[in-house]
DNA sequence: GCGTTACCGTAGCATCTGTTACGCTTCCGG
DNA sequence: CCGGAAGCGTAACAGATGCTACGGTAACGC
């Protein structure tokens, strides 16, 4: 047997050149070439670490998922009240000062990619439902009376929040500052932070 | 003078068909073919309209702004207080039933072309800003103490609701269906509300 | 009615796209 | 220390893309 490379490794670097391309050059300059170059390599090694540009994209879709959730999981895990792990998944999930905030751009690409494209559509919607199932599930250990129906509609309502500030700001970074986004989604937390606590700078009024 | 025609009309036309290729096939979809094929004239006719296809995004994009904002003003003319209005702007903005629901996958696909694309990018701001503007002079008559950093708080966090069920409601429809959206917008909207009103879902006329 | 002139469909261009075929390079096994 | 197969860069392919040049066509002024 000849030399033999790390095929798992070589994707996960085209899965990050992938998302590199995607925040600078948006949707229209995900090319393979842009991704090889990228990636410091040819469309050759591309086309043999991936049977076709599809592949590549729904790896690097599944990659994205992947990381987030296991930061989802960090957060939470670093929490040991539900309304702290609640408000720090939501908070990892909106744009960080200094963090990713090429993310958003990348997830509205993947976005954009999979209303033209059913399965990365269906991975999008598996992503999403498995963050909507993980902050109901945050959500009912704070508030454990709410009726189904009630939680289901905080919890999107939560999410749409969160998403569409990180859409916003994706955009249009000043008008939606990292700060606002905080405290956007501090003031949405207020009804579940339990009283005397001061969690969230935020004043009952 | 020999024939003829009216650019304008033509103009809206491929713009709106424009809008049919992105809802339907998305961003990679939208070639200037496709549009021509969706418009029923061939590619000649695209480029004599406009002089290149970025200019055909523009006026699309343009022309999308101005028909919500048309839709934006009848629905704040037809109601009488500051609250109503509010509930109507927002409700429109946010998939209707019978409604326009192709228009928040066109919203996607632009708002992706934006993050490629400096000029469209201004107009996705300035679109947006304008939303903003008005939501906040609503959200100001419906709570005059407040100051301006509330409000901006509060403006905000409403747009990012609305935009942010779109855009989830856009790759998953069945998730975030059209009674949820209205729901989350007048949990929202409890707080603007005045005490006594029955507060029940608004539609649009 | 007819000539003129703007309109616009046709066909082609250069370029870029995803994908493929090929062959050099490289490094493990003996 | 070398045979040979796997890895992967090179280059070419067919098709699509934005755009252009040209010619037919149709409508307006006379």
């Amino acid at each position: 047997m000849p030399r033999q490379r790390d095929v798992h490794a070589q994707r996960e670097l085209l899965s990050n050149a992938t998302w590199q391309v995607l925040a600078d050059d948006g949707l229209p300059g995900l090319t393979l070439r842009a991704v090889a170059e990228r990636a410091g390599c040819t469309t050759g090694l591309v086309m043999h670490a991936f049977p076709t540009k599809k592949a590549l994209l729904l790896h690097a879709r599944d990659l994205l998922y992947e990381r987030t959730a296991v930061r989802a999981d960090a957060a939470e895990a670093a929490c040991s009240s539900a309304p702290d792990a609640l408000a720090a998944v939501l908070g990892q999930a909106v744009d960080l000062p200094h963090g990713h905030h090429e993310e958003s751009r990348v997830w509205v690409g993947f976005l954009a990619a999979a209303l033209a494209d059913e399965d990365l559509a269906e991975r999008h919607r598996a992503a999403n439902r498995s963050f909507l199932a993980r902050v109901r599930r945050l959500v009912a250990a704070c508030r454990p009376e709410w009726t189904d129906e009630r939680l289901e509609l905080a919890t999107k309502s939560l999410v749409a929040l969160v998403e569409g500030m990180n859409v916003l700001a994706a955009a249009d970074p000043r008008t939606y500052p990292a700060r606002l986004q905080q405290a956007a989604l501090a003031e949405a937390l207020a009804v579940f932070t339990p009283p005397g606590r001061s969690g969230g700078d935020k004043r009952s009024g």
